[in-house]
RNA sequence: GCCCAUGUAGCUCAGUUGGCAGAGCACUUCCUUGGUAAGGAAGAGGUCUCCGGUUCAAUUCCGGACAUGGGCUCCA
């Protein structure tokens, strides 16, 4: 007699022809209710599948539909419902892949016409059809001449296509119903599990994401354990609308593009302004206390340096067109990094100026193709928080960990304190010597390590001049955001021929770091609006209090209140409009701002202010000195000191 | 750039099976002086994104452009 072997040490027998589902069932009838597949041996595998009877115990653990693989898994086998479900409402439905992703799955699939609306509406009801007969999900092995003539005789070519490239001789195959589809599995036991789906939107997406491949049609879609986690999961969705900054801009009075001016161009309205410049002062007294040199430079440059930098023949067309001026070709520049070196190049540089760190605020343009704008987190105009650090080879570990440290601190200053650090490496498409590429990742590395900070290698996803460490950061509802990265680059000085004197008195070549902590100030402003749903801290509200006055006998004073906290240094606005408190605190509460300061006959008589806080509501009336040495506590940046 | 959808007042959105267009909010004026999330009344406001075509007639149908949105691709 055999044995199933769980992780807990008990045991249960089981005789031949048995599948696990049957064992389980007999083991413990409410863990395979729960279960969706389990591992045998560490591999993921069917429940519907049959254990080998010649082994006398097998190691097994079930996989909980309450895991991320075993919700993977559900996901998986919905999937394959809707392929199934499209497959038998549509003729000559090609089937590409269907993955499984963050919160759900999608499908491609190649149709003659894109799908509607009610398209979706009729799949769903097929797809309910389907759960409902509670088919069985029958897994299959087929060598591979096998499968790719079956999938050949099914007139499924990209399914072919996968085959081909598949190593393996033998590939897996699922059978629900009528419909059989390519897939190493493991599936749910039946159809009959799924409980809560919805199907989410519809997109057009390329066969294997190469734009000179057939475009197929993607079913994006979601699924749940529960229907209240399917609820739940739905109404995240809607908080997250509810925080597109796009839509707060417009409601806050924040920013604005206009068709007038062109796609991807920001207006920054006086609000957004003030935000804005508040980032910018901070940023710039900061960088000034940890040793950068702040510089200006020129928006148009000859489009030589492009050519001289490797960016006309990288990116050319993200490039906005050449313009003639005095029969010179000028661009409006993509980069700022050729002026920083301009700026190195300007002296002769010995040793011992360096490191040099050179930080702008640097507007650039680039055309981005229309499909890509979004808000304002992909836009043609922006402006960078860039820094260029030229440094010895000694130096340059040492700088990228003290980058990685400022970058660190600046974004926790802004509520920011989760991130995924990524280091990523050398690309197909790349310039300089193998020898200086491992070093260069070598360095990144060392200071990945030595800082104790955790991160992931993104293999191949480097600049095409250089390595570089991406650091994302998470808002409060749990999305990712990149911004910062900071990035090393030993062909630059290469290109543009940038040396010091050493120690011998012979001439070296520095290496560049570039970095960006916000990355550019559009974005991280669009990412910041997000993150606060903007409900702006006090440092950074456009407007940190209203004066709102009950009646006008009270306008004399509120004006005085006003200028006093505005002589202060706060921003102060007045409502003396002739409408109801309550009026007034709406739009005050609608506009976010901190605080609203109630003056009525009671405060104008004993020179009081009556605050009511966003977060806390109404509060005792107290002097305006009180007050003010209240919001001087609160307006400061969240980050705290470097060492 | 590619696929799909959308474009009506400052904003959010109705509407017209082709016959000179509507609501709420905001705005202006008047009444109201009201103590912690919308007081009342009146008024003004639109070349229905733009350019062509079909038609007696186009905001509506057709074509194109532009913009926006959801994706794909891309993001130095």
């Amino acid at each position: 007699m055999s044995h199933l072997k769980f992780s807990d040490g008990t045991s249960q027998e089981f005789s031949l022809g048995e599948s696990y589902l049957e064992i389980l069932k007999a083991y413990d009838k409410k863990l395979l209710k729960k279960s969706v597949a389990l591992k045998v041996e560490g591999v993921a595998t069917d429940l519907r599948a049959v254990p080998d009877a010649s082994t006398e115990s097998i190691s097994v653990e079930p996989i909980l539909l309450a895991s991320p693989e075993g919700l993977d898994i559900y996901r998986h086998s919905t999937a394959h419902v809707m392929a199934e479900a499209v497959t038998s409402l549509f003729d000559g439905v090609k089937l590409g892949i269907g993955p499984t992703i963050d919160n759900g799955f999608y499908y491609d699939f190649g149709v003659e016409k894109p799908f509607t609306p009610e398209d979706l509406v009729k799949i769903d009801a097929r797809m309910r059809e389907i759960i409902k007969g509670n088919h069985k999900f029958e897994p299959q092995k087929m060598n591979k001449a096998e499968a790719l003539s079956f999938f050949k005789e099914a007139g499924q070519e990209y399914k072919e296509e996968i085959i081909a490239d598949i190593p393996d001789d033998t590939v897996g195959v699922y059978t629900q119903g009528s419909f059989t589809d390519l897939c190493r599995g493991p599936h749910l036991p039946s159809t009959g599990y799924i409980q809560a789906f919805k199907l989410t939107s519809a997109a057009g997406a390329y066969w294997r994401g190469d734009e000179k491949r057939p475009m197929l049609q993607r079913i994006y879609a979601t699924a749940w354990g529960t229907k209240a986690e399917l609820k739940e999961h739905l109404r995240l969705m809607e908080e997250a609308l509810k925080r597109d900054h796009r839509k707060i801009g417009r409601a806050l009075d924040l920013f604005s593009t206009s068709e007038e001016i062109g796609a991807g161009l920001v207006l920054w309205h006086p609000k957004g302004a003030t935000v804005r410049g508040i980032i910018e002062d901070f940023w710039k007294s900061e960088h000034r206390k940890y040793d950068y040199d702040i510089i200006y430079t020129p928006h148009l440059a000859r489009v030589d340096l492009w050519k001289t930098s490797g960016h006309w023949d990288f990116y050319q067309e993200n490039l906005f067109s050449p313009m003639d001026l005095d029969g010179q070709e000028y661009i409006v520049r993509p980069m700022n990094c050729p002026f920083h070196i301009e700026i190195y190049k300007s002296h002769l540089r010995s040793y011992r100026d360096l490191p040099i760190r050179y930080a702008e605020l640097g507007t650039v343009y680039r055309y981005e193709r229309s499909g890509v704008l979004h808000g304002l987190l992909r836009v043609r105009g922006f402006t960078q928080d860039d820094a260029h650090l030229f440094t010895t080879p000694d130096q340059l570990e040492g700088e990228i960990g003290g980058v990685l440290d400022f970058t660190l601190y600046i974004l926790k200053s802004f509520g920011f304190n989760d991130f995924d650090i990524y280091l990523s490496t050398r690309p197909d498409k790349y310039v300089g010597s193998l020898d200086d590429w491992a070093r260069a990742e070598g360095a990144l590395k060392g200071a990945l390590d030595s800082s104790g900070l955790d991160y992931m290698i993104d293999p191949g996803e480097g600049v095409f001049y250089g390595p570089k460490i991406d650091i994302k950061i998470k808002d409060v509802i749990g999305r990712s955001w990149q911004c910062s990265t900071i990035q090393v680059d030993f062909n630059l000085p290469e290109r543009f021929d940038v040396t010091y004197r050493n120690e011998e008195g012979g001439e070296s070549r520095p290496i560049m770091i570039h970095r960006a902590l916000m990355g550019s100030l559009e974005r991280f402003f669009g990412c910041l609006v997000e993150h606060y749903a903007g409900a702006f801290p006090l440092w950074l509200a456009p407007v940190q209090a209203v004066i709102l006055t009950v009646t006008d006998r009270n306008n004399e004073y509120a004006e005085e209140v006003r200028k006093k906290l505005r002589r202060a240094g706060f921003r102060i606005e007045l409502d003396i409009r002739n409408e109801k408190l309550g009026f007034k605190i709406r739009e005050a509460e609608l506009q976010k701002v901190p605080y609203a300061l109630v003056i009525g006959d009671k405060e104008t008589e004993s020179g009081t202010v009556a605050p009511r806080s966003k977060e806390a509501g109404a509060m005792d009336a107290m002097a305006l000195d009180e007050f003010m040495e209240l919001m001087e506590k609160e307006n400061i940046p969240r980050g705290g000191e470097l060492s």
